[in-house]
DNA sequence: CTCATCTCAGGCTGACTGAGATCT
DNA sequence: CAGATCTCAGTCGGCCTGAGATGA
């Protein structure tokens, strides 16, 4: 008896919510065990990609486009500006603000991370065709757009 | 200047894996709010759900079949029974466990949850068709059991 | 005065680990 | 003996709030 896992319940089994939050599950244990290989975590990776992306950024303004919240921004530059990969300065022209700059640490080491990454989405994937993954991806950013616009 | 929000680097808006828990933090807000005016949490649910399919079981047995650890299934039973919803009993055939039982209570809460649910699912599904939900859920059905055959 | 920014000090939940007691 | 079950204690990261200090 007992034949391994056991099927949760029906009702579970359809439940798009659940089926999100199952997928995002094995999802992000795959990145982060990926990024662990380098020693970083899930908010250091997307700090360093707005960064190489937009520039210089207050860390107000990087916290909204990677949607860290404010308090956990502080950590995140706290430990990349530990290692070396960023660089935080007060702004001249805003004196509230602190401008995060990555370094060329940063910019090597999100070289790095991308592949890490990049090998994490490939073993997410690896069930779906080519064609699923767009459409996947599709659907996601749909979804996404919409809960993300209503505030 | 500021015109709200800023969007994510284009690294982290085409990233299945982001893309995937960005939808999943949605929908389980909106099922966490829907619960929450029931006054219970998901694994509350879950639990309750797979009770009513599968019949009393122990609850190693429900922590396979839900994906609930079986340090927090303790406490998830635990809240279950002092609230009426479940009964827990030694089991007579096999003395390390405990049968779980769900109770005419728990019948009748869980029905109620089945409506909060079903409303979480319409508002986090809102912005697809018919045929996009469906293909969402097998995607994300068939990512789900190739993440979880592999232990 | 209001508002934005940064920081600190926390809370909460979900996912998980280790270890011990009990029983098969 | 090995292995399953239940329980307790505690870790960790992600998400979130409140409040204070500073400055636009």
């Amino acid at each position: 008896m007992d034949t391994g896992e056991g099927q949760p319940a029906q009702r579970l089994r359809v439940l798009a919510s659940r089926l999100t939050n199952q997928a995002a599950l094995a999802a992000n244990r795959l990145v982060d065990q990926a990024l662990g290989q380098a020693g970083v975590r899930r908010y250091h990776y997307a700090l360093l990609a707005t960064l190489q992306e937009y520039g210089s950024a207050s860390q107000a303004d990087l916290g909204r486009r990677t949607g860290i919240d404010r308090s956990d921004m502080v950590a995140t530059v706290n430990d990349l500006a530990e290692w070396g990969f960023v660089h935080r300065a007060p702004d001249p022209d805003d004196r509230r603000r602190n401008v995060v700059t990555i370094t060329a640490a940063g910019r090597t080491q999100l070289g790095q991370l991308d592949e890490l990454i990049s090998g994490a989405q490939d073993a997410y994937l690896a069930p779906l065709s080519t064609a699923d993954r767009k459409t996947l991806i599709d659907l996601l950013t749909r979804l996404g757009a919409y809960h993300n616009e209503k505030k």
